[in-house]
DNA sequence: TCGCAATGTTAACGATGTAAACACTGCCGC
DNA sequence: GCGGCAGTGTTTACATCGTTAACATTGCGA
């Protein structure tokens, strides 16, 4: 592997790199459907079985790119935090949901992916359930940090962030799956913008008693 | 089919129905993927390719489960209206998402399927886009309602809508995909319920300039 | 240098979605 | 009444898929 040029050297090398990487590409370009371990295999340019080095079976290897999905969800909000260093409470919690959609959106077949059907065994899978749960620790913690300021009323916290979660998740997979149809819906670009006022709103006011 | 005894008098009869019946079943009892047309054929007593009788291919047979989905998450609304004729605006609004939610965690195959990766070309199913259409019909004529009455604020009819939606659509995918683990969160029974408590408050409050 | 462990390969099995060609059957017009 | 046609179902066949088992290669460490 010392003598081959730059990326991928696998034939001898990173095979398991180069089939998620390939694996990514053709969930995003084809969908879910159209990813095969054989055409996997084809693709890389390797025997339909070599995949079995890597991977006990089509689902571990799913479980390892929601894994990296769910990474790169965690790094994308954790960027955007940084560039904003000194944002309140509510504003870091704004920027975790924007960053949050904005990641969705931009990676439609990875997040569906991520909460995909076959996922649901994600207890079979420590790694995936670790990289899923910190991204909802940065959630949860910021709206912790919201209550305890006193910026955000004195609800339950995983109740908050259930409600939270709920929102962005469902705008996120609502907009992936095309049934944001209108023209009064924002731009995909600028969904995460839109949502942001929602968002504020919406927590700011929560649970003053509604009657 | 007259001489035979009562309900599905298939092998001459509704084999459709029979076919959807039992893929229901399957759908609910072992998950979506354990759905296969060779399967389900077997399990009604039929040749495999029979199926093609009554269905293009298997997209068009879940298509058409889908679109029952539909129907029934309109009924199950429609009905939770009707027993209470007398609600104001906002109630209404939160008794749709209370039906909402319920029916999807009553379901979770079901609804998981509706929103499913094989149905984003619901385009070619114009059935399925019809039901899918007026489900959401009621839910943006309830809150266009409660924006004419002024019960909630003049908030572009449907941006509330989306929001709305996203709220009671993420609650209901997370609650179904087992990401509620914690004790704090309510019993699926009552995520309902508990739900409304949140929509209505936050609702309410929407809108209202933020700064 | 030998050997082992990591990595790939070929061959094979059962299951699946689907197409093509053929068979039954009950109704419709003559 | 009957002949044929449309609707419905069957058998056969094919390509593809996930996965297993047995075998081959190869490079690193003792």
């Amino acid at each position: 592997m010392s003598a081959t040029q730059e990326i991928d050297s696998y034939h001898h090398g990173n095979l398991r790199r180069a089939l998620i990487g390939t694996a990514l590409n053709a969930l995003e370009q084809d969908g879910p459907a159209a990813l095969s371990l054989r055409g996997l295999a084809r693709s890389v340019g390797v025997s339909a079985t070599a995949v079995y080095r890597h991977f006990a079976n089509k689902d571990d290897l799913l479980a390892a790119i929601a894994t990296e999905g769910f990474e790169g969800l965690s790094a994308e909000m954790t960027a955007r935090l940084a560039q904003e260093p000194n944002a309140d409470t509510l504003r870091r919690l704004v920027i975790l949901g924007e960053g949050y959609v904005n990641y969705a959106v931009a990676h439609p077949a990875h997040y569906r992916l991520m909460f995909g059907k076959r996922m649901v065994e994600r207890a079979a899978y420590p790694t995936l359930s670790k990289a899923a749960a910190h991204s909802y620790g940065m959630l949860e913690q910021a709206v912790a940090d919201a209550v305890a300021s006193g910026d955000l009323p004195a609800v339950p916290v995983p109740l908050l962030s259930t409600l939270a979660w709920s929102l962005v998740h469902g705008l996120s997979t609502l907009s992936n799956d095309g049934l944001l149809n209108d023209k009064q819906l924002p731009a995909s670009a600028e969904l995460g913008k839109t949502f942001t006022h929602m968002l504020a709103t919406a927590l700011k006011h929560l649970a003053q008693p509604a009657e």
